[in-house]
DNA sequence: TGAGTTATTATGTCTAGACATAATAGGTGT
DNA sequence: ACACCTATTATGTCTAGACATAATAACTCA
C-alpha cells in the first residue's frame, strides 16, 4: 500500500515530467487537491510540499504552486569509500601504502591550506586495487589536532578512507573535481604510461568548521568515470527505475 | 521567526553534526520531544522526518531514531549551462558553431545507441569562449523524433543547451566525468597542445524514457574544476555557511 | 527447550479543524 | 494619477486526536 501523499506526489510528478504542465503553468491548489482526492488539506500539503523539496514547483503565497523551470543540471554524485566501492562491484580490493610520515602544515600549498594553517598532519600515499590492478593513487593528509587518533593508526592495512569513516562523526566536505596529466611517479604507481590523462578528485572534510582531512585520488585515463543518475533532484516516487546510482564505474 | 520545527531539527543536527550524538546513538522518542518543546507529535514528527530526508538519521519503527553512519559521501554537483555559468562569474560569454548535419543515428556508437537506437538527429560541435578564451568543445545529438523542432532552430547564435532548456520540460539525466586527452581536433579548438589531459562531463538527457539530447563537453587540462561543497546531504537549516554552491569554477 | 501467539511500542499516515503570514486585488480618498 | 487602506486568498505552521503497521518483547504451551 502506497500512502495517499506519495501516490498524490507521484501523479503530479508524472504529469510534469510528461510536459502535460510545462514550466510557469499553475498546478491545483491544495483545496483543490483535497476535493479531488477527497483527503485533509495537510495530506495534500505534503504531497505538494515534497514536490517543492525536489525542487520540481515553486510554491508562492496567495498565488499558488508553480511548475518550476529546470535552470541547472543539479546531479547528486556519490562519491564512495574506494574499499566499500570495489568489493560492491564484486572486485578483489588490495591497499598499499606507499609512504608515510608526520610534519607541519605547509601553508604555502594552496590545497593544505585550505584544510588548515598550522599545527601537524600525517601525510600519506597509498594506492587501491581492483582485481590486481592499480585503480588509484592517494595521496591524504589527516589534520592531528583534530584527529589526534590517527598518529597511532596503521594504515598499512587499513586505508585511510575507511579508518575515517569509523573513526569521525558526520561532517561537511568539498569536492573538486578536475583532469591532470600523470607525472613520473603517479604513472610508475599506476602503471600507465607518463603524461596519461587522469582524473583528479580532491576532497576537503571539516568537522564544525575544522579541517580534519584532504585527500587527492588520482585515476588513470578513462579507465573511471564518476557516474550520476538522477531525476530532476532525485524524486524518486512515481514508479522509476530505481537501480542505486553506483559514484564510480569501470569501462 | 523561525518555525519550531525548523528549530527543532536545527537543534537536533547541530548535536549530531557536533558529535555529541555519535553514529549508531538513538535520538529521543517523538513522544520525548513532545514534552520537551510542548509541542504535538506533528511537529517533532516533521522535525525528525527532516533529518531523515538528509540522511542524518534512520528511522526504525518500534525501535526509535537512530544517527546514521556516513557511509558515502554524497555530493550535490550542480552542472550548469555553460552560457550561464560564464555570465553568472562576470565573464564574456562567446559562443561558435563549428558544425551542424542532419543524420541517422549510429547504433554501434555505445554513446549513441544509450540515447537511441534508431531516427534522426542533429549533431552539432560548437565551441564555447569565456572572456574571448576557448573554455569548452562540444560535441550534441539531439534526437529530432523527440525535439523535432530542433531540425529547424538556429545552432549559429543560440548555444544548443540554452535552446533545450527553454524548449524541453523536466527531464531525467545521466552525467558520466572521466579525463581523456586531447586528441588533435579537440587541442586546437581548444588551443591547447595534442595530448593535453582534458576533464569530459558526457551528459544523456531522457523524457519519459525517450532520450532527447546527448552532449560531451570537453574542458582543457586543470583550466576547469567541478566544484561540490555540502553538508551531508544538504541539510541547510542550522546556521551553516550558505554560500550558493557553484557548479565550476576556472582557476 | 523451542515454537508459536499476544501485547506493546514507536513510527507512519491521516483528519478536521485553527490561526499566522505574504502577496495581491480592489476600493477610497486626495 | 497616486498613495493608502482593506479585504481576500493560498500557503505556512500547528494542534489534538485517531488508526495502521512493523518490529520486538513477553508470554504460553507442547
Amino acid at each position: 500500500m502506497t500512502a495517499l501523499h506519495a501516490r498524490i506526489s507521484g501523479e503530479l510528478a508524472d504529469r510534469i515530467r510528461s510536459g502535460e504542465w510545462p514550466p510557469g503553468q499553475r498546478i491545483p491548489f491544495e483545496h483543490e487537491l483535497t476535493a479531488q482526492y477527497g483527503c485533509a488539506r495537510a495530506t495534500a500539503s505534503k504531497a505538494v510540499q515534497a514536490l517543492a523539496d525536489a525542487g520540481l514547483v515553486e510554491r508562492r503565497r496567495r498565488a499558488g504552486t508553480f511548475v518550476a523551470s529546470p535552470r541547472i543540471q543539479t546531479a547528486v554524485l556519490e562519491i564512495p569509500e574506494l574499499k566499500t566501492e570495489v568489493r560492491r562491484r564484486g572486485q578483489v580490493y588490495d591497499y598499499q601504502q606507499l609512504a608515510r610520515r608526520v610534519r607541519p602544515v605547509n601553508p604555502l600549498d594552496p590545497d593544505e591550506a585550505s584544510l588548515a594553517r598550522s599545527g601537524d598532519v600525517v601525510e600519506l600515499r597509498c594506492r587501491h586495487f581492483a582485481n590486481e590492478r592499480p585503480l588509484a593513487v592517494e595521496d591524504r593528509l589527516i589534520h592531528l589536532g583534530v584527529a589526534p587518533a590517527a598518529a597511532t593508526a596503521d594504515f598499512t592495512t587499513v586505508p585511510p578512507g575507511a579508518w575515517l569513516l569509523a573513526h569521525v562523526a558526520w561532517s561537511e566536505a568539498e569536492h573538486r573535481i578536475a583532469a591532470a596529466a600523470a607525472d613520473a611517479d603517479v604513472a610508475a604507481a599506476l602503471e600507465v604510461p607518463t603524461g596519461t590523462a587522469c582524473l583528479v578528485l580532491k576532497r576537503w572534510t571539516w568537522r564544525e568548521g575544522k579541517g580534519v582531512t584532504f585527500v587527492r585520488q588520482r585515476f588513470a585515463g578513462e579507465a573511471f568515470e564518476l557516474v550520476a543518475r538522477f531525476a530532476p533532484r532525485s524524486f524518486d516516487q512515481g514508479g522509476h527505475e530505481g537501480r542505486p546510482t553506483p559514484g564510480m564505474r569501470s569501462k
